[in-house]
DNA sequence: AAAAACAAAAGTGTATACACATTTACACCT
DNA sequence: AGGTGTAAATGTGTATACACTTTTGTTTTT
């Protein structure tokens, strides 16, 4: 089993939600995106199945597929479980932490800090999820990088993308402060720092937004 | 979109897999299951897709659908990302418990009690870990709950279901010390029980096993 | 007799076909 | 004019068909 071209699907989508080129509510048709991806209807169907899974689309019964659009509430569920998780996470990966480890991260802090230089907005929101992602990778637990990452994945489908300049930056200086924590090995300002930051971002989120409709072969280029 | 018969499909099969009744490494051909649940391959195939996303079933290019056999490495990072999240949860469930869900949850250990004394394992496997996902339940994050009801159906494709009745009965003890401590509102006992709670289940998982091959029709009974 | 090569069988991967539900458009009635 | 009912069109849900790959069993070769 599995097919290539579907993950190659799932990953086009995944990208155009998060970085918001599809937004909430759009419609995704199963004919034209079979259509624009030059497959059938079949390989389509399989990836909104799995995108579904991730919470990325939400599937109506005969209605058809729709780029999920979080509650408010939902949005609050998602960043309450990351705060349980990445706050211990963070005191776990203080515990096992490597100076090869704090240049990863710090290397991961530099690219940060060009995307939002350039105002590269959709990079700069990638980037500042990753961070989280990474540091789970270094602990070498890829379950909970996996994990993680649909995680960030459905806060970047909440987070709005046009995100300002100076929020990013203070994401950035947060992701600093985090790794001068873990080089000093100080585990409980490492959980307390993780916690205020992912507070932090859950704060600066604005939840009144109009959703314009869109185009699906615009989005996609 | 959804079909109700596919999501039936990956019940029947959770539950058959979560029970050992279809044991790791066992193949599941499509053309057989779609036989056994009376329709075409095409819903089988969704089926499948949707539990190697689960990880409950591991899917071969060209090959064929497998139940999943986890590594004792993966299983030891499910059960860290368990205890970083649930001993969190712990906290936070301290915090904002109310008598009603003390007594849901007492409730739900007098099941338990009851089902480890008749000795019916699948029962007691099943009951043992939603506990855990009932907290997440009662604390009124569905996010938290759906999360944990996957990693907790990971860990009984892990755990035995021959687990002896002794170590069941100590885990039903201590999710007994784990409600009063809930009970007297005391977050740090808590966490230091949930922790060492999962720990304890861990430590009882054996991990040397054969593995029998099986039948599906027999298995799905 | 063991190994290699080949043919048949079984199974997966993708496309297409068709039944049914939903949406849309338009004519009709009030 | 506005609302209602009906028909066409559009789209989803499931089954089936077919190409291609893997497996299996048999025959051939050394």
């Amino acid at each position: 089993m599995e097919s290539s071209s579907t993950h190659l699907i799932v990953q086009a989508l995944t990208k155009a939600i998060v970085e918001h080129r599809l937004h909430p509510g759009s419609k995704l048709a199963e004919q034209k995106l079979a259509d624009h991806f030059g497959v059938s209807r079949t390989l389509v169907r399989q990836a909104l199945l799995q995108l579904s899974q991730h919470r990325l689309v939400t599937l109506e019964p005969a209605r058809g597929a729709f780029v999920a659009a979080p509650s408010v509430s939902e949005a609050h569920q998602v960043f309450a479980v990351r705060r349980m998780l990445e706050s211990e996470m963070a005191r776990a990966f203080a515990r096992q932490v490597t100076p090869a480890k704090i240049k990863a991260l710090k290397e991961h802090i530099a690219q940060e800090k060009r995307a939002i230089e350039l105002e590269d907005a959709p990079g700069r929101t990638e980037l500042l999820g990753d961070f989280h992602v990474r540091i789970a990778e270094l602990m070498g637990n890829t379950v909970l990088a996996q994990l993680l990452g649909q995680l960030v994945s459905r806060c970047a489908l909440i987070t709005l993308m046009y995100q300002t300049t100076g929020a990013a930056a203070h994401s950035n200086d947060e992701h600093g402060e985090l790794v001068r924590a873990f080089a000093a090995r100080d585990e409980t300002l490492a959980v307390r720092l993780m916690n205020e930051h992912l507070l932090h971002v859950e704060q600066n989120l604005s939840f009144d937004r109009k959703i314009p409709s869109n185009d699906i072969s615009m989005a996609l280029s």
